[in-house]
DNA sequence: CCATAAACGAGACGGTACGTCTTGTCTTTCT
DNA sequence: AGAAAGACAAGACGTACCGTCTCGTTTATGG
């Protein structure tokens, strides 16, 4: 039993990669994940199914990619620093400004057909779920994870807290109720979860 | 174009019934969800695929229905009340308690593919995803509104809080770290998150 | 390794096994043998690929099956015993117009391209080339057996000759001739052959 | 529409064309014409594909140039006239031991598989027919032609005999029984041939 | 003696077809 | 009438080759 070789990756077609990067995004748009096909991406990009094989193990692959390639053009077009959190000194209002533009994201149709669909497949084939988090969520969560101890060197959280698992406060729960639907996605809602996180629910 | 008559519930095949949902579990768990077929199924089950068909529309459904009864029959076996909360009068240690119970679920094997299967089927798939939402997680998140209601008539929970909105603060990222692999999911971590929910993280 | 369970014939859509017949002829008069696909064959037909492969092992065997369909079927149009040679007491003028008759096939588009194609595979692929001989070929030959039999009875063939090889002397250089486009094909030169082989080219 | 340059036929590698034959031969012998690929022989020949597509037009055509080629190589070793007829003054005994030493190469392995693939090709391809025929058959015949017309000289064979004709009464027979497999090949039955041909089969 | 142009090896590319697999429907036969 | 069985039309899967098209790299004169 041989490995076939590793196609060599100087030679590849950059125009190829983008149509297919094209392809795949606009098919999962508009026919949703199920309904798209290595075949219908082949077909819509204007290349050979080979030339998918070669370079992407799966449909799931190749989306993924797409995805973060979309990414890392927005961020691009954006400007420099597109998913920096704000630090004012104002730990609340910084937060409460980043979930909102989060909630923008999520409800944006750009975004959610794809993204979730890849969510989906990260929840059942553990290697695209393993890139999904470590290429696109993590790299997200570590950006509050340097407010809050930002926030913890101000005084305004305390030193016992451990960040990673405080920004899961404000942040699984948006999650959640984008992910399986769970409730409404609002300002309001992030809001109160920023206030709930912070001070807690107990009386004082 | 005339819609095919309801067939007759009433002379439906019980053991077929079970038979399907047996070997559907059985294959969700063996060979894991995308590679379970309605064939397969039907197969396994000794059963014709018109069978699965007459009364399911998709494999999702199927499963759905058999992860719900698998539940009702554990339920059945274990006593009556198998899910509620307790309320001793220590919010902290009950809810500690309940969540280091759901820590021992998530990570049972015979729970996690299929669950995690239809999970992730309901991503993608609204109408799975709804009656997974309303028939499996919304019952199980009332439970804790009730026992974050009752904390308010205790004096425990400040009462301008929404309890629907708190238990989010220790269930979603319960929820997320399971379903999206972010992290380890230990009773440390639960315990954690319901101290910081109850207290939040700014000082005091 | 187990095989799969052979198909029940019985319940074989007779619909299909025509269409398939018709579409497999027409396709490889109208594109030839090597560009007729079974893709194809099953697209012209409105079939599934499966129904094919389910019943034929390969392109060449559908053709086999089609010719050898093709031709029951115009025997039967045609009356009762298509292919028998005439006995009218004269073997030279006997054999001329059986000839003459074969030379009309020959040359009769219909028949041309399929058998043709047939004849190539049948070189190649030594099961279409057993069938091929045994069920088409052999059975015509042994026509000619039976008449030369005949003819020895009547005293008009040496009785030490050999049937079976004797007729190859006016049969096999047509063949040829046809198969490998030696030479033109024309009642002159059956009529040759014949002469020929029933008196020697040696002087008396 | 430009037809591109003609290759430089002066700068060819000869290295490359006798790689070329041999992976080709090889391969034909080893897994048989169809699943002889274009693909295969270069990587066997250790050339780019390209090379072969410069030079020839498709694998039938590097086939039957390598074939050819084969012939040549073994004329030339075996000696100087390697397939002329000989002329004894017994048109029968130079017939049959002519025929005896084309039945010892029709049964010779390296021959027969290149050599039917070739056949069945031409069939089929009316180009390879051509050339298979006016370069590899024909040529052949040609012999026969010569030595039966300095056997009607001698008065051994009628003069209003075609000989082009005569010839394939003997030939063709033997050629239908090795292409299409319609019976045993052998020294007796060569000799049967040449018999009824010289003779007839009519009493005389 | 190098310049340069063609042939060369390698192999990526857009395609076509393969033979397999699964879907959801339809049909037959049995109970 | 429901069920077991399984044939069917449809169409995606991932693979194999096709013939074309770059890429550098020999190679082999010819200025």
């Amino acid at each position: 039993m041989v490995d076939k070789p590793a196609p060599d990756a100087t030679r590849r077609s950059e125009k190829s990669r983008r149509a297919i990067y094209d392809a795949a995004l606009a098919l999962v748009g508009e026919v949703g994940y199920p309904r798209t096909t290595v075949e219908g991406i082949a077909a819509r990009a204007g290349v050979g199914k080979q030339t998918i094989y070669r370079w992407w193990s799966s449909k799931a692959d190749v989306l993924l990619e797409a995805f973060l390639d979309l990414g890392e053009r927005l961020a691009q077009a954006a400007g420099q620093e597109p998913y920096a959190i704000p630090d004012t000194g104002d730990l609340a209002a910084d937060l409460k400004a980043v979930l909102r533009a989060t909630v923008d994201e999520l409800l944006d149709p750009r975004f959610e057909v794809p993204s979730r669909a890849l969510a989906a497949e990260g929840l059942v084939n553990d290697q695209v779920g393993r890139e999904f988090v470590s290429k696109l969520l993590e790299p997200q969560l570590q950006l509050y994870v340097a407010r809050l101890r930002s926030a913890q060197d101000a005084g305004d959280v305390r030193t016992d807290v451990d960040p990673r698992v405080a920004l899961e406060l404000f942040v699984s729960p948006l999650a959640q109720r984008w992910l399986q639907r769970t409730g409404p996605i609002t300002y309001d809602y992030t809001d109160t979860l920023v206030e709930y996180a912070l001070h807690g629910i107990a009386p004082r």
